[in-house]
DNA sequence: TATAATCGTCTAGAACTATATACAACTCAT
DNA sequence: ATGAGTTGTATATAGTTCTAGACGATTATA
């Protein structure tokens, strides 16, 4: 059940079995988790390394102990569905958790080939690229690069700077709705970037999604690659 | 760079970053790897926590170290693209790997409403359903349980005991062609069952792929659930 | 052949992880 | 109010990981 010798401590292969717990929704928010003494039991390991495990998940706002009573549940993984409509917002406030997010940076550039091919553009043609982060409860979820047609969008960045909101930015230039047009997924591994946007180790598993938004109309609007935190988030799809 | 005291010992994390740089093309097949001197030095580390992480990888059967010479690419993880025809057999032979399989279980039992309904049955119709493992070079891949309709493949796991095939399988009961018509990819975390048949520690990352393959009509022909071990592959979409 | 480069092995000490035991402090039910 | 259950803290020991330094063995190059 737990490897040893490999690398990854016994507290820390504990925490992620429990935390896989609270994702599969064996534990939901709330939920008392069992005794340190019982989970000492059951994991076969000592009482203390079971301690260490669950102030871990404390540390991370995923649980928190009282004295006497027990260890319960604050918050489990973020499930993240990806519709027609994928709004973070609304996903995470659904959630009874806080969205924010930060603008890391802006640039207006020529359109690389694949992002040109996904807005329908011409290469070269400009692009308003936004390098985005999102979190729940402060916690980092995702971290994203997105460009956005420049003729079309030009004051993109301006309003997502005072919004934090792509939804309120696309109202602002007269696009009341859109939708979700393309989405891949993809599995992969958090490099150094991911690492530090996301608060994760190198290595961690790490969803990768690029994704093309279009108005009602069909035009494409929005091309995005978003890298969620694997640890944090269960993407759902339809 | 690296995370201490995160319970991911540091010779792991180096080993990790280092398949990582071998599946996303850094070091090809055969490539040698920087010293161990130069990797010290890269991630800050005594050469003897560098040697850690390539000792884990040549266990692994990652690489392969010659004195006086230096380390070399052995193989890297594998690639696994999804598109309309994913051939597993045809995936793991074009990168130069053996495939293998093995048949855990097989049962004829009635269709749940989930399979039922990917199936295009009634709920409760009868469905010939198996486990399966996938190797290459002798190294688990993945695990998945699959679905076929009863009435239109009743051989279904005879003939795949025999081929370990499902091509062939579909072959012998008049489909000459399938192509996959639906897929959904979610991000997982390994485990008990997972860690025994993938032979990875509970809590890594697992790649759950939900698919349906059609025939060339749009007849769905076969519901699956299959588990990657999202150590040793690398998901492309498309 | 000699030298440089590189992996392999060895010894030693410090820091981290895991186990064991015990007692204190708090909560909850009776 | 009391007792049982549960988390919190402390001390001690053993095992694992990480660092450091040094030398041996093998390979590659001039």
């Amino acid at each position: 059940m737990l490897a040893r010798g490999k690398g990854i401590a016994v507290w820390r292969q504990v925490s992620e079995i429990l935390e896989a717990g609270m994702a599969d929704g064996t534990w939901g928010r709330g939920a008392r988790l069992p005794t340190e003494a019982e989970l000492a039991l059951r994991f076969g390991v000592n009482r203390h390394t079971v301690r260490q495990a669950l102030r871990d998940l404390a540390d991370r706002g995923l649980v928190r102990a009282q004295q006497g009573s027990g260890t319960f549940v604050e918050r489990a993984p973020l499930t993240y569905p990806i519709g027609p409509r994928t709004r973070f917002s609304d996903i995470v406030v659904a959630q009874a958790r806080e969205p924010s997010g930060l603008l890391l940076a802006e640039t207006a550039e020529p359109a690389s080939p694949l992002v040109a091919e996904a807005l329908r553009l011409r290469p070269g043609e400009p692009v308003i690229r936004l390098e985005t982060t999102r979190h729940a409860d402060g916690v980092p979820i995702s971290w994203a690069v997105s460009a956005f047609p420049a003729e079309r969008f030009p004051d993109m960045a301006a309003v997502y700077r005072e919004t934090g909101s792509f939804t309120a930015a696309f109202r602002a230039a007269g696009v009341a709705d859109y939708v979700r047009a393309e989405t891949r997924i993809g599995a992969r591994i958090a490099d150094a970037l991911d690492a530090e946007r996301l608060e994760i180790a190198i290595g961690r598993p790490v969803i990768e999604i690029d994704c093309v938004n279009s108005d009602l109309e069909g035009r494409p609007i929005q091309w995005a690659r978003a890298r969620f935190a694997g640890d944090r988030v269960r993407v759902t799809v339809g």
